[in-house]
DNA sequence: CGAATATAGTTATAGTTGTTAACTAGATGA
DNA sequence: TCATCTAGTTAACAACTATAACTATATTCG
């Protein structure tokens, strides 16, 4: 329950003795939603971190392999599985185009579209940056074992994409 | 493993037949990082229509949240805590003072700093927006058992704040 | 056929967020 | 007292997201 004080008519207070650094005892501990945006942050700062050299920022890698999943993907489609709005696409392709990892091919049935591949260049990244994106989520969770990670995974999965989660 | 396509020498080629319209199958849905930013961002999204009504944003809900908790805290810790920058914690208060929800009290012993309080009117809609809180995490989380919600909880926890969640 | 409609990609724009540097007022300690 | 530190603030800016509108092609249907 609130602690009553009044508050509207206090004009010299003492701030709280107790100086808290962290949520635990607060509702927020208790909160999804914060938790998994707090997690989320402490995750993708390890990943920032690990690409740091390759400057690829985490849309730009999940672009990398899903294109790889699947060579020819129009952007559009690409949009759609990322779940993201296609003006995003065109300067997350431009930027993968310009430093030699992706190409646009116009699709000759549908002049309109584009197919995107990964060049052989982009190919060789991918698979090198796959392996330090595993190696970075598994230092972001050292306190977790490795049941604790797949549970947590499945999870989120079923959270996100609840209808492919079911097999 | 990539399909090889020898990809830098192809002028015209077909999209792939397979529209994808998620995930399902790649590595994507294998890496933490990016299922917990899609979770966070699916569970935000039923956060921000429940609380649109009330013009309360993620940020400012969980401000009031802490400062219930830790009346009279100030903005540095305020900032600690939530783990976000001083300059933020600004605009934060300043509009839920605006609204009449918080109020700065500038601390006698230390006239630099301010204890941040809650006004009766702030205490009661904390109070509400709990509620409406709790319920839109579960409504985000409907695939998910309530077993499975505070395992997820407690997972999310250990990875954000690995030293308090060993209790 | 050809006019209306729809789609893929793009551009431009603006709102929103997060980051950094620098400033002010007050506190602290030699 | 002087130098240094801290709390809060301001301002500038970079990044991200969302929206609207434009182009070029495709499709539909009278």
């Amino acid at each position: 329950m609130a602690i009553s004080k009044k508050s509207t008519s206090i004009q010299q207070v003492e701030p709280d003795e107790k100086e808290p650094t962290s949520v635990a005892g607060l509702v927020l501990e208790n909160r999804l939603g914060y938790a998994l945006r707090r997690a989320q942050l402490a995750v993708f700062k390890h990943f920032n971190e690990a690409m740091q050299e390759y400057e690829m920022r985490p849309a730009q890698f999940s672009s990398l392999v899903v294109i790889e999943g699947y060579p020819g993907i129009t952007q559009t489609t690409l949009a759609k599985v990322l779940d993201i709005d296609p003006p995003r696409i065109v300067s997350l392709i431009n930027n993968l185009e310009e430093r030699g990892l992706a190409l646009r091919v116009r699709c000759k049935r549908d002049k309109r579209s584009h197919g995107i591949f990964l060049s052989k260049k982009g190919e060789a990244l991918t698979e090198q940056l796959k392996e330090l994106a595993e190696q970075s989520d598994i230092n972001a969770t050292q306190s977790l074992s490795d049941t604790e990670r797949r549970q947590l995974l499945s999870l989120l999965v079923k959270i996100y994409a609840p209808e492919t989660s079911e097999e």
